[in-house]
RNA sequence: GGCGAUGUAGCUCAGCCUGGUUAGAGCGAGGGAUUCAUAAACCCUAGGUCACAGGUUCAAAUCCUGUCAUCGCCA
């Protein structure tokens, strides 16, 4: 398998909330992918960071009395820190403040004004002065025409705005969907836009007069370019796709594509519609694929600020400290709303998971593979001699297939089904263990040969399914590799994965991967 | 209000499209046996009105209609 680019993105986030779960979810999912697709020695490149203009940074900052840019610094700093906090291999951090990023929203907004893409139109409606926001006919009737929050009554007014001519992508955007259904994933989120889309399309404004913090339209420094536009390129600023002289365009120009979009549902409309519209008017190519994922519940309800049950990081810290970083990513990988449904984020569904997966699972089966071979084999991997009964099982074919199937889909960004493949592989081996019981064979001196050749075959199929969970959890297989002298990856992850890649003599340290942690 | 989805064992879900053996899996729970292992792996068990009410059919979790509940998108 040739090596290509990966291009992975997060949604960019926003300076004006506190981090919680789902900014670390997003970030965490990505990063098991970008970890995977390293390992299999493609050269990726995985983006996140941080969405800081628009009003409400504005009037966070004004509120307390300091400058936009104050505000988005710290809270952008408090982002970044979490990609260190959790083992995030991002490899760059974008910020829509970012000179560079500026720059070329201008250009590219420029661009989209001189193909005509971008016209300067003229909006009317009923506007509360109060709240400074407009509301349809329909809605403006339904609150008899008085602000419901000031009471006074709504004015007839109108202002220009730079709009984005997307309807006249419909037809375009309708045959993407039918080219490429894999574009907009899972496939509920992708009829959810079907569904709309055959309402038609009104042309979105794409810039604001009445806040100052954003980044102005080429030409006409009153309007300020709709926050949701100036984030949705960074995508492509980042790789440096409208500045060719500049050095990001040297050197990641080649990433976009972007492989792999994820995103939460509810921004689901901007990136599977205006989005492919705006390359399509930028005469950009369109990415494989926009994931959505659903969103983590707590403890059986929908988190939020009254409720004062959002899983914060002080939260997400704690589960670190009590079960590792890995089982933190791991609960998140196997356990998270990848699919159109919600999730939850419960301690005992923690508990449970970590417990049965981790501690008697993977790491209850190192344990008693490398306990073994340090018993029966003086701590030295044995040789395969061949003449040990199989067990039923013909590991070579056995383990190539389920590493076939977690690459497979680790390429669907199925997480949790590439996971199961590599537990398929563990619980095989346990199950093996059993079938041979080379612990009872051990007691007849005569039968040595057979017991070490048992243990390679479960020390080796351990070590293919470590490869395939490295990505998930980083640390913990990388304490197994030290413990059994296995060397670092090679970035061949299926060449590393083929059977008869331990040698014999291979020292191998008992492990203990997953300690037992009490429940509450 | 419009469109759509879901409702199956304590929990998470498969099965429904292409109606027909005693409705399945994983986890949890209870019991057993064993010791290489992190009281772990293994074996057995769990008697769930397949949301509810009608209908079609020789036969429905599986098709049709209605009701309720939950959720999503839109207004």
């Amino acid at each position: 398998m040739g090596t290509s680019t990966r291009y992975i993105t997060t949604p960019i986030y926003y300076v004006n909330d506190r981090p919680h779960i789902g900014h670390v979810y997003t970030t965490t999912i990505c990063d098991a992918w970008a970890r995977f697709q390293r390992l299999s020695g493609h050269d990726v490149f995985f983006l996140t960071g941080t969405d800081e203009h628009g009003q409400k940074v504005e009037q966070s900052a004004e509120a307390r009395g300091v400058s936009p840019q104050e505000l988005a610094d710290e809270n952008s700093e408090e982002f970044r820190r979490i990609m260190g906090m959790f083992n995030l291999t991002n490899d760059e951090f974008i910020r829509t403040t970012d000179p560079r990023h500026e720059q070329q929203v201008q250009s590219l907004v420029k661009r989209l004004m001189d193909s005509g893409d971008v016209y300067l139109g003229t909006f009317e409606g009923w506007y509360d002065a109060g709240q400074e926001e407009y509301y349809t006919d329909t809605k403006a009737n339904e609150v008899e025409f008085v602000s419901p929050i000031s009471g006074k009554p709504l004015e007839r007014a109108s202002e220009q705005n730079y709009y984005f001519k997307l309807s006249a992508y419909e037809d375009r955007l309708r045959k993407m969907f039918d080219d490429h259904p894999g574009i907009v994933r899972p496939d509920a989120r992708r009829n959810e836009v079907l569904g709309r889309l055959r309402e038609g399309l009104q042309d979105v404004p794409i810039s604001r007069t009445n806040f100052a913090w954003g980044i102005g339209v080429p030409g006409a420094d009153e309007h300020v370019i709709y926050v949701w536009i100036d984030a949705l390129f960074n995508y492509i600023t980042a790789l440096g796709l409208a500045d060719s002289e500049s050095q990001w365009h040297a050197q990641r120009a080649g990433y976009w594509p972007a492989g792999m979009q994820v995103i939460g549902k509810e921004i689901l409309w901007f990136h599977a519609v205006i989005w492919p519209a705006l390359l399509m008017a930028l005469e950009l190519p369109l990415p494989s694929c926009i994931y959505a994922h659903s969103f983590w519940i707590s403890e059986g309800q929908k988190m939020s600020k009254s409720l004062g049950n959002f899983i914060d990081l002080e939260e997400l810290q704690g589960y670190m400290e009590k079960y590792g970083s890995d089982a933190l990513r791991y609960f998140l990988c196997t356990q998270g709303p990848l699919g159109a449904t919600d999730a939850d984020f419960s301690r005992s569904q923690f508990h449970e998971t970590y417990t049965t997966d981790l501690v008697n699972t993977v790491g209850n089966c190192a344990s008693r593979t490398s306990a073994m071979i340090g018993k029966y084999c003086d701590g030295l991997c044995p040789a395969d001699t061949g003449e040990c009964a199989d067990g039923g099982v013909d590991w070579s074919d056995f383990t190539s297939a389920q590493v076939e199937a977690a690459i497979d889909s680790m390429e669907r960004f199925d997480l949790s089904g590439s996971i199961a493949a590599a537990m398929t592989i563990v619980r095989r081996v346990d199950a093996f263990i059993n079938e041979t019981a080379p612990f009872k064979l051990a007691k007849d001196p005569e039968m040595a040969a057979q017991v070490g050749d048992i243990l390679y075959r479960c020390a080796e199929a351990i070590r293919i399914a470590s490869c395939l969970l490295e990505a998930t959890m980083p640390e913990k297989i990388l304490e197994l590799r030290d413990a059994w002298n296995l060397g670092a990856p090679t970035g061949d992850l299926r060449g590393e994965c083929q059977w008869g890649r331990l040698a014999a003599g291979t020292a191998i340290e008992k492990v203990a991967l997953f300690p037992r942690v009490e429940s509450e």
